[in-house]
DNA sequence: GTCTATAATGAGATAGAC
DNA sequence: GTCTATCTCATTATAGAC
């Protein structure tokens, strides 16, 4: 009988896709694009080389379906935890701090769920998201995680009438490079901390980042626009003797 | 007549090592360690191949030179900046303001600066400080960096008597995901706010940070440490229909 | 869909003349 | 210190049998 949808192959759990997919995932996010070869991908597999390029052409198109796996229901939780503490609010104007939460909820709970996965999905464009890499790779990351930031920005301005825009705009970027660390996950926090911070806590994480960064929030909506004109306002390090 | 230490070439206004170093600095920068092929960096610094090895040795020293070559003066400028925010305080407890400005100042001012060689440390180590990368290669950086955490911990901790460890340790670690995020700079912020906060307006992102990561310090100071045991505090996301 | 075999290229590193 | 030439190995990718 010709199967035409993918077949789970007869002893192992996972048929061959997956499989290499799964494997590139753990070790993009462990090395980067560049640190891994295919050869290291298919050997962790368990698979023959041949099966990664049969399945997937290229190992740059393998990298971008490894991110398009799971961007989708990844984006959509964002929205639904933002839609969701927009419904808790009686006139639809969340606060600042569910909104904080929401932003956080989904990523943090899969991160610290025994769904390794997702963990390492999260980890690999936590840390990735830092570099620039070539468009073709980014386009379908940066596609549809760019609706979340116009639609979490959209509530923030809605939670502080009076914050400027610039203001907002990198209040929550600082927001994201928070996040995004958290995610990247390199016990850096663990080990400063000596042991009183694990890693893997992130419900202690949660519950002390959002009165951190909503404090910062508000503290923004109280100041002015910053006015073009800046002079010797503590960046010049070189005259001084 | 013999020449010992290091010589300028006729022409060139670097020696070979500087300028191996420099390109080795900006490729490592923008595409990581394994991104980047010994040949391309001694391609960009107009010299053969041979004398990156002649020079460095391998690959894996020439980014430990990389990263090296700035370490101590910026440790020690870090640390100068914090020395001299506690010789302002008239009972050397700085405020927590002035402390976050003392840990951005000359990152800022040499990333704003035209100085494009710092630009670069800086963003190299921002980039690559969020991958676990073998000890090595990480360990020049992390040592001297350790001093640093301590120092301002210890500065933080003194000017907010209140705060629990944890939470310390926890906030001083935020602020840290956002210089980085920062410092990597991948124009990120100016896409998100289209154009309003320049990427290369540090005078503005510092006016903009130093409010919003000390009203976080101050918000995580009038919190009591976590308790061990917490149940329902809103990271389960798998229950809910 | 899976395997073996191999092509074609680029990598890090070294030897030895100058 | 610098250059040419080369060694050795790993890489991506493909062709073709099963």
């Amino acid at each position: 009988m010709p199967q035409t949808g993918t077949a789970l192959r007869g002893s192992d759990a996972h048929p061959t896709k997956i499989r290499i997919l799964d494997a590139a995932e753990e070790l993009f996010a462990a090395r980067g694009y560049h640190g891994v070869s295919i050869r290291e991908i298919t050997q962790m597999a368990d698979v023959e080389v041949a099966l990664a390029h049969y399945h997937f052409g290229s190992k740059e198109e393998l990298f971008r379906h490894v991110v398009t796996r799971r961007i989708d229901e990844h984006c959509n939780r964002l929205l639904a935890e933002l839609d969701r503490a927009q419904a808790a609010a009686p006139n639809g104007v969340a606060p600042v701090e569910d909104i904080v939460r929401a932003f956080c909820r989904f990523s943090f709970a899969k991160t610290s769920s025994a769904d390794a996965g997702w963990k390492r999905y999260l980890q690999l464009l936590a840390r990735t998201s830092q570099l620039p890499m070539y468009e073709p790779v980014l386009a379908p990351i940066n596609r549809p995680y760019g609706v979340i930031i116009v639609r979490y920005t959209e509530a923030l301005r809605a939670a502080l009438p009076t914050i400027q825009p610039g203001n907002l705009a990198t209040a929550f970027y600082m927001l994201q490079g928070i996040v995004s660390r958290l995610l990247a996950d390199t016990e850096m926090l663990e080990r400063q901390s000596h042991g009183l911070c694990p890693a893997a806590d992130f419900a202690s994480h949660l519950e002390r980042l959002v009165p951190f960064v909503a404090a910062g929030f508000y503290a923004l909506a109280g100041q002015p626009e910053l006015s073009g004109a800046r002079n010797g306002n503590g960046l010049e390090t070189e005259s001084a003797a």
